[in-house]
Parts: C-alpha cells; structure tokens; sequence
DNA sequence: TGTTAGCACTCTATAATTTTGAGTGCTAAC
DNA sequence: GTTAGCACTCAAAATTATAGAGTGCTAACA
C-alpha cells in the first residue's frame, strides 16, 4: 500500500500514533504505549520494530538512548501534509466567542488576535492590511489656524496619513484653493511608488514657485505621503510559550518574547508571508522551516486574510512544534473566513 | 544623632550598606560583610547586634534562620525618600545615547523607551502624552468620492482625528459648506467632554433636518470625537525581567510580560501616575506600595513629562525590589528633560 | 557599658550516590 | 511475520552526605 511518501500502511499508522500522542502529552512515546493505543493489535515488539524502521527513515527521533520516540521536523512536516489535504472541513461549528462588532479596524484586529490566543492557547499576532501598491483617492490641505495647515491624503482602502505643517507666513485662501487643485489634478490615482522628486520638483514648477511657503507644504505632502510602514501589529498571548517546557527553558522563550515585543521581526514574518502566494493563504513552517531565525524551535502557522481592495494582511499563531495542527488549521481558517467576511460586509 | 526615622547614625550608616550590597549582589548580606564593606571598623559581632535591632525595627529581614539580611519594603523606603532628598544632582553627564531626532512622535517615544530599557537593564514604558481637558481646535468634512465624506478633526497638541463616513446619497456641496460652517462656529474651542448627546440634537435641529444624510454625519462626527483612549504605550525590555531571579523563579514574571503586552494595566499605571500632583514628576513605588497589584513584587518608577499646552505623558521603569535606585532616578531626570526640551522646542 | 572573640547550632545549597522504571534491541520460539 | 522474554541503558527522582555561610549567645576585655 505505498503512497507518494512511500510508506506502508502500518508504518502511516504508527507514525500517526506516535505524533498524536506526543502533541498531547510532550512526552517520548514508547511502544508499549502504541501498541495499545492502536486498533491494530500488534505487541510492542512488532511496534519497536516498525519504529526502527521509521527512526531510520527519519520521522521520528529518540532524544536518547532507552528513551521512546519524537516526531522529527520531517515527520511532523508529512503529518501536517496530510492534514492540509484533506477536504476543506466544514466551518459550520459554532465559533466558540463571537468577535464582537467592534467598529474601529484597530479594536476588530486587537480582539481578534486576542481570541484567538484564548481560543488555541499559543501566542497569536495579526498585523493590519497593508496595500504595496496603494493609490491616492483625495488629498486635502487644510487652514488649522494662521501658522498651521493640514494636510489629509486618504489613500485606497480607506487608510487615511495627515501631517500637520507649520508654515511660517500666512497661506492666502486663493492660494490653498490652486494647490488643493493641483494636487488632486496631478496626484489623484497615483499610487505612492510613482510619486518621486523629479514629481515633485514639476509640481513646484506650475505652482509657480515665488513663494517659499508653497514649496515648504509641497515638500511636506511629499513627505507625508512617502512615509511607510503604517503597518501594526498586535499581539496576543505571548506567555502562552512558557506553558510548553521544552520552549519555556531555555533562553529562546526569552528571545521569542522579545520578538513579541519589539515586532521587528514578526513585519518580517508578515513580509514574507506576504510575498508567498497561495491558495489557501495558510502557511506551516515547522522548525528551521521559518523564515524568522529565532522560531526555529516552534511551529508557526499564518494566513492570509483580504480586503478586496488589495489590501493585505496576515494572522499568525507561534507554538511549540508538537501543536494540535488540527485545531490550529481549523481556528485559523474560520478566523481568515471571518475577518474576509466582516471587511468585505463593511466596505 | 537621632533624626525623625529615629535610627542611630551607626544604624543608618549600616542599613545603607545592607541596601547598597543586596542592590548589587541579589544575596542576603551577612554581618562579615558588611564589618568590612564599610568604614566603621566594626568586628562582625557588633554588626550582628545593629543588625537584630535594625530587623526588630523592621527595616531589614531574614529569609530564614542563619542567612544574612535583604531589606524590607520599609527599609527600601528609607533608603529611597533619602535619595529624593538629596540636592538635585547636576544633569550634566553626556548621555549614553543620545535620542535621534525622528519627526514622528511615535518613534520618538518608543526609541525613548528602548534607550531607557538598555541603560538601566530594566522593563520600560512610555506613553503619548494625552489630556484630560481637550479643546477643539479645527473640523472640517470633505467629500473623498460620491459616496464617502472624511471627517477631520484637531485638538489642541496637535492630535488629530479622523473617520470616513458612509453617506447613502451624495451629499450637495452646498449642504457640505453649510455643515462645515455650522461646525466650526458651534464645537470649536470646545472640550471634548462638553460635546454630548443634547448638543448634538441642537446641531441637528440647527442644521434643520429633512436630510437624514445631515443627520448621519453629524451622528458620526460625534461619534468620532467622543472616541477616548489615543493614548498608545509604547514598552522595551520587557524580558529583562527576567535577569532577576527573584522575579524571574515564580509565575508572576509571566504576569508582568503579560501586563507589558496586554498594556491594559499600564494605562493604569499611568492614570495613576498623572493623578498624582507632585513637584519633581517622579514617583517611586516599592512593592505593595504599586497601584498595580501584578507588579507587587517590583518596584516602579514613574515620571511625567509635559508638552506645555496640558498634554501630559508618563514614562515608567518596572524592576525587582533590589532596583539600582540612584541610577534610575538620574536616568528619569534626564529622560524627562530630554522629552521636556524635545517638545517645547517643535511646537 | 560598649565591643569583641569564640563556639555551638541552624539551615540551605551542592554534590555524590542510590533507586526506580520506562524503554530499547536482540534472540529464540511460535 | 509475529511475539515473549531478557539483559541492558539511561534519565529522572529520591536519598544521603558534605560544606559553608551566618546567626545568637556567652564570657572576657577595655
């Protein structure tokens, strides 16, 4: 009964066994424990035997001698294969806590991540949509008071930038009327890569530079509309890693809390799962399968979720390796289903 | 020698060394110890006889039966209120490191924290700076498209809000105008708190309402405006919590991770803090002393920092007990002044 | 009267040692 | 091909021994 991964039946079985043992108990399993856990009804004996089989293929490992057996990151990878296969399950159950209606994007996404942690007891992130070719819709500038201006750019998606520029001289309404005109003239329907210096620089030519003041709030849209990374993320359940000992130890739980904390390396965890196309938008990195060093010790599952318009942006569950891949595929494509859902409802 | 503590100068001079020795070495200090530490000239017998005193008094105790002395909270407090006393010490170092200028006050206050994490080897925090008596300063709507208008609003320091509101049907340029003007006449100048409910219904009524769009938006102005809580937290160095054992060993250190990334508790850390009217800005609590009960077992220093028109902002530092006091307290004083004269500057 | 040397005692932390038990691999029999 | 049986291994837990830091008390001293 060989399959692509070509092994028998029984090993598959036994495989199986040892893993869904080992996620719920962290511990090595041995072939006793098999053998009666199975309805196969063989004796450990046959069992160890399989097992030497499969250690040598390298699914499974012994932490040491006398010890039983741990999936390896290869056996956990054909596991989560297997899983990832099967029919899309029905997402009819009932979801356990309902995200509330929040109305601001930041509460929705804060709460999600934050269900999600209490729903899979694993540190969880989910970071906000974020568009690499958004465009501009409506640019304003704005008279706050004699010194100040507004400048308020809404881009695709509604994410909206504003910059408060401090202009020395007063700025005469008839001009603010002839720059409101050209910027939207001129920038409307761009999108933010196309805007350079060469741009701006002709900009500043028909608006017809006498002024100073009028080159000073040119330079500062750009500015404004050049600033990156208003990506956030947020977090969830960090601590969650130290109910699993063999993170909590070491030195790498420290390591993964600060990744938690400082985020640098989770916008590299959702850059690169950006990047990955896919059907389903969920990834598994297993072990040194990830792309941020200091998970290399854990599992970390994302998914990708859409706001229609373009914009992106992803969910993010981190545990130890031996994690209930099942409930974890499970929660986070109800999650996925559910944000694409709400964003889509509400635009 | 007695002064209002009532100690002996000999006793205090031997509390000073006790505190100093267990900052330092996280051990309790027996009495050898400290017959040498200090300048007394005292055999370690004479030092055993001060030091049952000083534990009958309460400043110090013994973790147990033959182990050297740790100060109690009490004796802490001595030892800081002594610290607060002392003559404002010149703030002429160089800094360590000096705060880049970043034009974004985001990144200004989180690389604020992370400096201050680094230099004192302590879990920090710094909020944006926020007031509780807000004044409108500027509103404006705008159409973005056919069907979506942004509302923008600016308080006073500069904070700016905005929400893009679904209207139904197109709203005229004419009705826009009038809006805009009816606004600005009736909220500016205004604080926050005063807008409600009643007020708005006047607005409406004002606006003369057979357009249920008008309605609409006035609705979601108010709603923007009321939203509270911009007040971000920005933390560092949450995990080197964990470089001291004694908070480190138990549970309670993944509490205060907890407390650092949920910041929910920080929040009220800092309404505390800013309650709190106090000449220098800076406050020390030390164990239970803390208005957050997770963080019972450390001590924490608080500082206020201001923007000159009533915006206020907290910065905090969360250690163990055996805190390096002195240091702290000049890094706050010089933190402060930094974000002080940093703002005082731009606006 | 305040200071000090000396000593018996306490108690933790560390190291050394033993015990236990889960698990294996191999062999021989079914 | 499967299984019972057995000797062997090794980590973890329990036990015991050892070391050393520190104390309180007493008695002697200046």
């Amino acid at each position: 009964m060989a399959t692509e991964h070509g092994l028998s039946d029984r090993k598959m079985k036994i495989l199986h066994a040892v893993i869904k043992n080992y996620l719920e108990t962290g511990e090595p399993v041995g072939s006793r424990t098999i053998s009666k856990y199975t309805d196969l009804h063989l004796s450990s004996a046959t069992i160890r035997n399989e097992m030497a089989d499969l250690e040598e293929l390298g699914y499974i490992m012994q932490p040491h001698t006398s010890a039983g057996r741990i999936p390896s990151d290869k056996g956990y990878r054909l596991y989560v294969d297997m899983l990832m296969e099967e029919k899309e399950q029905e997402l009819n159950e009932m979801q356990e806590q309902m995200l509330d209606k929040a109305d601001r994007m930041e509460q929705l996404l804060r709460q999600a991540a934050r269900v999600l942690a209490s729903n899979t007891n694993y540190a969880t992130m989910v970071s906000t949509p974020m568009s690499n070719s958004n465009k501009i819709k409506f640019i304003q500038l704005s008279m706050v008071d004699e010194e100040q201006v507004i400048a308020v750019i809404v881009l695709g998606g509604n994410v909206i930038k504003n910059k408060i520029i401090n202009v020395g001289e007063p700025l005469s309404n008839e001009n603010l009327l002839k720059l409101n005109m050209l910027l939207n003239t001129t920038l409307n329907g761009m999108s933010i890569e196309e805007i350079n210096l060469g741009l701006i620089a002709r900009l500043k030519e028909q608006a017809g530079i006498h002024s100073s003041v009028i080159s000073n709030v040119l330079d500062a849209v750009a500015d404004a509309i050049q600033v990156e990374e208003d990506m956030q993320i947020y977090t969830s359940g960090a601590t969650n890693i130290f109910k699993y000992p063999e993170l909590s130890d070491n030195q790498s739980a420290q390591e993964i809390i600060n990744a938690f904390e400082e985020k640098q390396q989770l916008t590299e965890l959702v850059t690169q799962t950006l990047a990955q196309e896919d059907n389903t938008g969920i990834q598994v990195y297993i072990g040194d399968e990830t792309p941020v060093q200091t998970m290399k010790d854990c599992s970390v599952v994302t998914a990708t979720y859409e706001l229609g318009d373009g914009m992106k942006g992803t969910i993010g569950i981190i545990g130890p390796k031996r994690m209930d891949y099942e409930h974890v595929l499970k929660s986070m494509k109800r999650l996925q289903n559910e944000l694409d859902h709400m964003f889509h409802k509400k635009e």
